[in-house]
RNA sequence: GGGCUCAUAGCUCAGUUGGUUAGAGCACCGUGUUGAUAACGCGGGGGUCGGUGGUUCAAGUCCACCUGGGCCCA
């Protein structure tokens, strides 16, 4: 080596190959690739394979696109757990699953089919869709490694897989075994043309003139007194069952004509001009709720039709009293339901009315499908209407109406039979109820939401008609008889295991019940297939049987579900209901949910905000870790807002974190553990005042992690970087670091404890930014970018205990705060006044009154460790009388500046060949020479 | 319209069972350093705690209403 030049060339400056910039875009992805090929994942698990097992389940995201922003915060969120969880000791198994069936492939796929012009069936649709839901599965399990997340990918389920479907179908054997099932009716809508049901994605609303009338339904009883309705669908009239008023509204009763028309009081004015009332006067009123109760006639079907309550009827538009057909409108088959009404609906496949005894003649057969013309339907009933007086008014009406993707003509709302699931048998809803008590819930009004949905959602319809999905395996004989046989579905979900569900679609019914004892009554009758499928809130509801029991490293329930606060509708909740059938108890133990991300504004994100919100948006730029930490910055349990000020904080945070580590590595580059580490007890006060704040922090953090407050834990994290680190320990140990002999104890001292601030931090880090952290673990362990084990591998960090240096460190404390509240302004003061520019350049007296608790601690403190941590060249005493309250004071240092140390000595000592320094320099620079 | 929920400095967050002039980090402004330098130190400004009313000796903290967000329904 040769001798040094200058003297800077003497002093022990840090050096570190650890980079300034994080280069994150081209980096990290190298270091996943590296975790990767060391299977980190594996080792992490097989680290804790005989410790306690923490099993998070993942909630399958759907598989239709990149991964958005808003999965990436729920991925990095299991991710951070899962990691700290591991670091504490514990078996983290993570299966990640795709949840693959469901109408948004269904629909892309099918416009992309009817775009080629092909002609396609249901088992070409669904190879698509297969084929769709695969490309993604690809596209997202790449981003979300990208993201940081290790995970055990070679066992991700997907609920496509035949082995899944097989679970599903047996799922649904369960709910018939348990007598839960049951057909009935429910409006949808329906696209006359196509014959075919939609759902409401595939619904375009539109502009369209629809007739708009009133009519009068009598009340029984009582002559000329009738109720007006108002609608604008005079063909849903022939299935009209009640007449819904608001039961906190007020009513009037219009005298006009001779007659008596009970109106909603708001809508007296508008109706009486629609009718042309000239001459009108207000007599009796009274409140929806009084008006309940009542029988009126329907206007021309020999029936009554009961007035009821419901709190949708509003005041904007209409009467007030609204034409209820159960079976023509959502809001309609409610109250139908809520009142035991029928959900009639006289209509077949083609929209034309059946004749079932009650509709008049003259409609029989007509179609409600409406032409350029109108609708055959509305005309006929128009007639009935006007020729018995029913009609008080009618015009045209111009609104939004929903019409079919496909055809582009009007739908409309058709009760047809649907399987359902009932909530209330066999205690299944109180029992779902009772079950959330074993439940714990972060934040803990996750309990009161869930709850009121369990309470208040009627039964659950299961099925849908469409094909991308697992059928439900019912049969059905030439007289619409329906086999619904457990055992059945429990055979065919044997031969669905092996093939898939795609056997139903390609197979006859005959093929499928190969091998199948029909029940005596059923033999010998020609049979055909269902044709719906199961809601596939049913699919992911049955994971923790498909997986969690499934699977011999996890098990049932889970310690932990994390989703969005919408799955307390969806997922959470289809989870219990299936798992209350099958197990008789809840599938987790906790409930964690994440609020969504919201833009600057804290408004939603929407397409309209410009670039699309993927995950991949954001990494490319930012990288992995600094999406991370903004997530992890943020209190996830109510909304999180994102944008381009909140990343770039992140930014901040991050390089903030990166230059704290980049300077410890340079400190510590010539320490050895093994040869230089200095014990507890031979610590330096500094050093120990440090360790102790570090012992502050793991406390800190662990405990904001224990309870899933990770902003708590990165706002402990930039404080300690900042205060303790940055402005304080590390500006403090400088002049040792640098000046004195390599081995000088005071130095390993600090090296000593700056190892363990070092491992401390990056282990606490390491769950939420998995990248630098292992980085910097990587330089610490070898100097090079990376090493054998990877920090995942290492155990969460323990407070020291510091024994007897407690005394030292409340010394420590005690003047550091005066340093902050005393000898800081004391030296701005003279910064100002331009006398000084660096505190070294200054002499600081401190003037302790008798009385001062400084004088116990200067007892034990020695004028260079005050000088030290004030980072001055000298430190004075000075009494004052008891009573008068410490004092600082300052001024410019006396004597001469020591070009090495830049500190001020009374008188410079020369060594050869690098002239004079202070005394102290002089001997380090004696041993090098 | 309903259920659940949120609202503290420019930003992200603290603020224990109601009790002295509401805190932190970042940002901002000023300044020092140039041996963490696309870094670091020191100093400073900045909030009538979404609004209104109430309970109380005392409210960011309890109650009511209102305003504005979010999720899920309708």
């Amino acid at each position: 080596m040769n001798a040094p030049e200058k003297l800077k060339d003497t002093l022990n400056l840090p050096k570190t190959n650890f980079p300034m910039r994080a280069n994150a875009v081209v980096r990290e992805p190298a270091r996943m690739n590296h975790w990767e090929t060391s299977e980190v994942y594996a080792k992490m698990q097989k680290k804790n394979q005989n410790g306690p097992s923490f099993v998070l389940h993942d909630g399958p995201p759907f598989t239709n696109g990149d991964v958005h922003v808003g999965t990436a915060l729920n991925k990095i969120l299991k991710d951070s757990i899962l990691r700290y969880k591991n670091a504490r000791g514990f078996r983290t198994p993570y299966l990640p699953g795709w949840d693959c069936h469901g109408l948004p492939i269904e629909h892309k796929v099918t416009k992309k089919l009817r775009a080629s012009k092909k002609e396609f069936d249901a088992v070409e649709l669904r190879k698509e869709c297969e084929e769709f839901s695969k490309s993604y599965i690809e596209t997202q399990r790449s981003q979300f490694k990208r993201l940081g997340v290790l995970a055990d990918w070679e066992k991700e389920y997907k609920t496509m897989n035949p082995a899944y479907e097989a679970e599903i179908l047996r799922t649904f054997a369960d709910f018939v075994d348990q007598g839960l099932v049951y057909r009935s009716k429910k409006p949808v809508y329906w696209s006359i043309p196509c014959q075919t049901a939609l759902a409401e994605a595939e619904i375009e609303y539109l502009d369209h003139t629809s007739p708009s009338i009133f009519v009068r339904f009598q009340i029984k009883g009582e002559q000329d007194e009738y109720l007006v309705i108002w609608t604008t669908t005079p063909w849903t009239l022939p299935a009209n069952l009640a007449v819904a008023v608001h039961p906190r509204e007020t009513y009037s009763e219009v005298q006009a004509n001779g007659s008596s028309y009970w109106i909603a009081e708001q809508r007296v004015n508008e109706f009486t001009q629609e009718c042309g009332f000239s001459d009108h006067t207000i007599g009796r009123t009274c409140t929806g709720a009084e008006l309940a109760g009542k029988a009126t006639l329907h206007p021309f079907i020999d029936r009554d039709s009961m007035v009821v309550t419901a709190e949708y009827v509003t005041m904007d538009t209409g009467t007030g009293c609204v034409h209820i057909a159960p079976g023509h409108g959502l809001d309609d088959y409610l109250t139908g339901l809520e009142h035991d009404l029928e959900i009639y609906c006289p209509l077949d496949d083609g929209g034309k009315y059946l004749d079932d005894g009650q509709i008049p003649k003259e409609l029989v057969g007509l179609s409600v499908l409406e032409k350029a013309d109108g609708s055959k339907a509305n005309h006929a009933v128009l007639e009935i209407l006007t020729s018995s007086g029913a009609l008080l008014a009618q015009k045209q009406y111009n609104h939004q109406y929903p019409h079919c993707w496909r055809s582009k003509s009007p739908v409309i709302f058709r009760a047809m039979d649907q399987w359902f699931v009932s909530l209330d048998k066999e205690d299944l809803r109180t029992r779902c109820i009772n079950g959330l008590k074993e439940v714990s819930f972060t934040p803990e009004w996750g309990r009161n939401r869930i709850h009121g949905f369990l309470e208040a959602r009627p039964d659950w319809c299961i099925s849908r008609q469409r094909s991308w999905g697992v059928p439900i395996p019912v049969f059905f004989d030439d007289d619409g008889n329906v086999l619904l046989d457990s055992k059945l579905i429990e055979f065919l979900a044997a031969k669905i295991s092996q093939d898939g569900c795609n056997l139903w679609f390609s197979q006859t019914a005959e093929e499928l019940l190969a091998g199948y004892e029909l029940p005596d009554s059923w033999k010998g009758r020609k049979l055909t297939k269902g044709q719906d499928t199961l809601d596939v809130w049913i699919d992911s509801g049955c994971s923790h049987r498909a997986v969690l029991r499934e699977n011999e490293e996890v098990s049932c329930p889970a310690d932990l579900y994390l989703e969005g606060s919408d799955q307390h509708r969806g997922w959470f909740q289809s989870s219990l209901w299936t798992s209350m059938v099958s197990t008789q108890s809840a599938p987790y133990r906790r409930i964690l949910t994440h609020g969504f991300v919201v833009n600057g504004e804290g408004k939603k994100i929407s397409k309209s905000d410009g670039k699309p919100q993927t995950a991949d948006s954001f990494v490319t730029k930012y990288g992995a870790d600094v999406l991370r930490l903004w997530v992890c910055s943020e209190d996830f349990r109510r909304d999180i807002p994102l944008s381009d000020e909140i990343l770039e904080q992140a930014v901040r945070a991050y390089r903030t974190l990166r230059n704290t580590l980049r300077f410890q590595l340079g400190a510590l580059h010539d320490f050895s553990q093994a040869e230089h580490l200095v014990p507890i007890e031979q610590m330096s006060p500094i050093d120990l005042w440090t360790l102790g704040k570090t012992n502050d922090l793991i406390r800190e953090v662990t405990d904001a992690c224990e309870k899933y407050e990770f902003h708590r834990a990165i706002q402990c994290l930039n404080r300690f970087c900042s205060g303790i680190l940055s402005s304080t320990y590390h500006d403090v140990i400088k002049d040792r670091l640098y000046t004195l002999d390599p081995n000088d104890p005071l130095r390993r001292s600090t090296q000593s404890a700056l190892t363990k601030v070092f491992e401390t931090l990056i282990k606490l880090i390491g769950p939420f930014t998995p990248y630098i952290a292992d980085e910097a673990w990587a330089f610490g362990q070898s100097g090079e970018e990376y090493c054998k084990d990877s920090l995942s591998l290492q155990d969460w960090p323990k407070e020291i205990d510091l024994g007897a240096g407690q005394i030292a460190v409340s010394d420590v404390q005690e003047l550091l705060d005066l340093k902050d509240s005393h000898v800081n302004e004391a030296l701005e003061s003279l910064r100002v006044k331009k006398e000084i520019g660096q505190s070294l350049d200054a002499w600081v007296t401190l003037c302790i009154a008798t009385d001062s608790k400084f004088v116990e601690i200067l007892k034990r403190r020695s004028l260079d460790e005050l000088a030290e941590l004030f980072i001055v060249s000298s430190v004075t005493l000075e009494n004052l009388p008891s009573g008068e309250g410490d004092k600082v004071t300052a001024c410019h240092a006396s004597g001469i500046r020591c070009p090495r140390s830049w500190r001020w000595v009374p008188e410079l000592v020369k060594v050869e060949p690098w002239g004079e320094v202070s005394p102290r320099c002089a001997e380090v620079l004696a041993k090098i020479g």
